[in-house]
DNA sequence: AACGTTATTTCGTATTATGAAACAAAGATA
DNA sequence: TATCTTTGTTTCATAATACGAAATAACGTT
């Protein structure tokens, strides 16, 4: 690899291209989408599936990724000291609710989807775990914001409005600082934020915070359906169902924080 | 590190150390542990941060496995492709049954946990997903083994029996090789496997086979619960249920195969 | 049988990693 | 408040690993 780049760094760059699309590759193709040399590559690959990171086919002698990063991915606090424990409740309110319901963090001032409960009945959302969304155009999002404490709240606004200049994703989507923060007034007077198609059209979603036993908000919690079947009285159904939820994950997480 | 080793396995080896039992390490006290210089390891330390892989509490400056292992554990297709379609099948089978619920499938001649529900009602059981146990001294194990298709079963209890030298871990564990082949053979007859205290003292374990829709032998699904509660009766209803899960698990993984 | 493609190995050279030492920062102690 | 101790962070000469061109092996295609 003719960059200037430590071997860990070369390392996760490579297994970057083990995507859910395509999570199979052959040695030369890889080399050629790298654009590295394929022996360098195919070393990188041998030595990765020593330590069970990736794993070879015997038969079509193509890679994939291995039990390792998913016994490693277990061991992440978030998954083991959180998901592990708030995902019955999402499946409880996803129940009652018929809705897709989320559960997100806040990380580099930007929502980081952490689990998902779809319903049957309920519309195919396109969010995906371990993605980021923009926190100013989202539900969780400006729930998560609105409910920080003021000064990390001010600083982290400013860092989304002023230095990383939002882009729209619909006509709804908020750019306007003040507007933003007019928003996340309200959302902390009534106790939830709504995004009504702010950040995919014909998409509108409903967002709780949710705190841990040190009552700072760790996490926000969704529901996610068509404009079309979101009406005034379903609102609060929905608000009430995922307060429920998530003051059961509050008992169930102790003082857990996702740094 | 004074040891002949690629930058690949010294970063794997580093993350070994953050396990869920002390998931969070300073440099100097992760150094120490590792036998390294603790300028190398707070090198390895700070790329592995920018890369997400690890993070680090600014108050504390300690570090802890980060979001970028998290979300990498969730593109493994044993996770994308059949953890998160048959996770509501095991948690539908643990309400039924409620004792617990595991799913495994067979690697490196071992059982590999790769999910459980646990029932309220039932026994605290110490598995752990992403672990590893002895296949000849579980339900699980000889419930993969005793549906391999012919050859690879008996190449694999070649490699188990003869060449690794199975360990007694209670007195009813099965180390006769013809015993073993036996025993696989009712388990294969009847449609299940009992683990009768081979694993572990006052612990029963049944297990049922999970085909893919090639009808090849992928995982095996298992209840456990305190010997002192399985009761002949309970264990024709427990493989009922159990047979549900499978049928339905089939049918959400199409021709998922686990390598 | 010959050809094409991909996987795998070799070895001289290029690049990265190491660790001792020094410095910075912060908490503990007198 | 000053001093000491411990941990985190940085520097740089040296040691070790990584690289890639070329060759070989393996396998599928024609």
């Amino acid at each position: 690899m003719k960059e200037l780049k430590s071997s860990v760094q070369k390392t996760f760059a490579l297994l970057e291209y083990f995507t859910i699309q395509k999570p199979i590759w052959g040695v030369t193709e890889l080399a050629e989408a790298i654009g590295s040399n394929k022996s360098t590559v195919y070393r990188f690959l041998a030595d990765l599936c020593r330590l069970g990171v990736l794993y070879k086919d015997p038969v079509t002698e193509k890679y994939g990724l291995g039990l390792k990063l998913f016994e490693l991915g277990g061991r992440v606090q978030l998954k083991s000291a959180f998901v592990d424990k708030t995902h019955p409740e999402l499946i409880k309110v996803a129940v009652r609710i018929t809705e897709t319901v989320h559960i997100a963090v806040l990380k580099n001032h930007q929502v980081f989807y952490v689990d998902k409960v779809e319903s049957p009945q309920g519309l195919k959302i396109s969010s995906h775990i371990g993605s980021f969304n923009p926190a100013y155009a989202t539900a969780l999002g400006k729930t998560l914001l609105a409910f920080l404490p003021e000064e990390i709240k001010m600083q982290t606004i400013h860092t989304i409005m002023d230095l990383k200049k939002p882009i729209a994703f619909t006509q709804n989507t908020i750019l306007n600082k003040t507007t933003l923060l007019k928003e996340l007034a309200q959302i902390k007077a009534m106790g939830y934020g709504i995004d009504r198609e702010e950040f995919e059209q014909g998409l509108i979603c409903v967002a709780i915070p949710v705190f841990n036993q040190n009552n700072e908000v760790v996490a926000s919690l969704s529901a996610s359906g068509p404009a079309n079947r979101f009406e005034e009285k379903k609102v609060a159904d929905y608000v009430a169902t995922l307060k429920k939820g998530a003051n059961a994950i509050q008992h169930k997480i102790g003082f857990f924080k996702p740094w």
